[in-house]
DNA sequence: CTGTTAGCGCTTTCAA
DNA sequence: TTGAAAGCGCTAACAG
């Protein structure tokens, strides 16, 4: 691998003129230019990205940590994240914390180890505390799906509780009186949220909150099946369920069509994300889509526009708004 | 950020002696060690990752090249890599190449520029030759799903020709007699391989292969719906259908359901790779199971065995064979 | 067992 | 506009 110093000797000039052809900062005169490019060329000379790290204190790094590298919902966020920061010529360092505090911490040092530029977190596990602090070290901290106060402009989320609400809305205004809810692990912001939505449409409908309709799951799909025949087996009658995420959703479908129930005939259910696999369920799932893909973009727009100050990108938004996708697993009420 | 040199004032060592205990190869007094280890705790010390690898040659980062972030399939991939690395304190730099010639060379550039110490790759677009330079290189190519015999010990890949040939095998048990293929993109080695192991199973059992019950999708949900009504528009008739994996499977079930057509009744349905949701389908999809995760394993232990010298790491095997997962999409033929 | 001393390849003042 | 030179923080001979 050739080097800047070998590059300076075959164009006849210096460390330094070579290192500012590169980095096109300042001006260099046109044949001296062109002079260094040809040796680059003929030499095949790549910089070497570590040794610019060092010297400058810039590692072009930005690392994201997210729950779990598999799945619909972190598979959309790595993707877009990945896409646009790549584009930059930034590059993505992914580490998946699995919702656990300890490993969030491990996760978020091993990326603070490396020297990250910025770090987007999608972060379930650790305390508010501990991100406010991490955000007065070195590195940039942005947060996905998650909102704290006093770093708010660099927090980046749906608005979890109208989601939840809007689903409920719609069982509600397809005539559903008995509502089952099968929440996230309620230690979650968000799945607490969603659950709060849910309550404040029941509220506004003058429905009372049935404590024996609530089942916690914890975003997985297996949870989902069992939530269901929980709720089944207690006896309460309802007619439409709502599940905190489509995973879920789609292991109570499951789970209802083994115990005999007729989906949406007997048993309405709407689910949450409206992830891709959504609409190959069988019925298509009613969800509520979660703009995670949109995340993504404003999180990795913030780092490009506030990290490394590149211009002409868009200020972007912190909140994102949910919406209802009326798919064919929500009917009317029998 | 304290440095290496303000530790080794604090404890009234050598720089290099601080170098020594924090890599532990080379014996050092137990007292020196203890004084160096109290600077390092009271200064909050953490080596500089970036000035390591400069210095060393080595920058204790692999670089990851997938299709995409996104899909069940790269998901249970990336999870086992970054899980088996990240233990070992390796980095793991993802990249997405879309199965693009281009992009995949350009995301291989870019882990190259980042000067990983290996490269670990699920290239589909580029070419053997492509590939062999690329090995010849300073960073260790390792392939998944896809073998060059050129330099097999570096390739770990599943046995797809015998995967294609077990999922027609078992329609051919269930008494099929006429059974559509919906395969993968045939630029593709492993859509070729599926294909061939088709192929061959209807040969064993003397029946000839019918171009008309063959229809060429590119391995996404939507392409498996519309290679189903291609070969229904087609009026051939046919009782089973295999598709080259799960997420077309899960596309033409879909379409499937809206012709009207009952699965498994009138026509059984059989994926390929066992991905996570394909239980959850509705009919529950006999599959093959695509040892996925077992390959990315192996992968990552190669690496750490061979790149960084780890002992005691199992060395891989190179070749996964594929099984049979029946659930309840195939059934016998009417 | 420990210290001295060159670098690793590049950026960035500071002068010229 | 260009060059000289001092680092960035660490590793790795080489001596002692």
């Amino acid at each position: 691998m050739a080097t800047i110093y070998e590059v300076s000797k075959a164009a006849g000039v210096s460390l330094a003129t070579v290192s500012r052809v590169m980095n096109g900062n300042v001006r260099v005169s046109e044949r001296t230019r062109n002079k260094v490019l040809k040796a680059m060329t003929e030499l095949g000379y790549k910089p070497n990205a570590i040794a610019q790290s060092l010297a400058s204190n810039c590692s072009n790094s930005v690392g994201l940590l997210v729950s779990a590298l598999h799945g619909s919902f972190f598979g959309d966020m790595m993707s877009t994240v990945e896409d646009v920061l790549r584009r930059a010529g930034k590059h993505v360092v992914i580490t998946a914390g699995h919702s656990d505090e300890e490993q969030e911490k491990q996760a978020i040092e091993f990326l603070l180890d490396r020297r990250c530029d910025a770090l987007i977190l999608h972060a379930e596990a650790v305390s508010d505390e501990y991100l406010l602090e991490l955000a007065k070290g070195d590195a940039q901290i942005i947060l996905i799906n998650r909102k704290i106060d006093a770093m708010s402009e660099r927090c980046f989320y749906t608005d979890n509780e109208l989601g939840g609400y809007l689903a409920t809305k719609a069982a509600l205004d397809a005539g559903h009186k008995d509502i089952a809810y099968i929440s996230g692990p309620l230690f979650k912001g968000d799945a607490k949220e969603r659950l709060a939505g849910h309550q404040r449409a029941l509220a506004e409908a003058n429905i009372t909150f049935n404590d024996a309709l609530l089942v916690e799951g914890g975003y997985h799909e297996a949870e989902g099946a069992q939530g269901l025949e929980q709720l089944y087996r207690a006896k309460h009658k309802f007619s439409a369920l709502i599940c905190a995420n489509d995973e879920m959703a789609s292991g109570a479908m499951t789970a209802a069509r083994e115990l005999g129930i007729a989906i949406p005939e007997q048993l309405s259910i709407i689910g949450f994300d409206n992830v891709l696999f959504a609409r190959y369920l069988y019925p298509k799932l009613t969800t509520i889509d979660n703009p995670i893909r949109l995340m993504g973009e404003a999180a990795a727009h913030w780092v490009l526009a506030h990290v490394y100050q590149q211009r002409g990108v868009a200020e972007p938004r912190n909140l994102f708004a949910p919406s209802l996708v009326a798919r064919d697993s929500l009917v009317s009420a029998p």
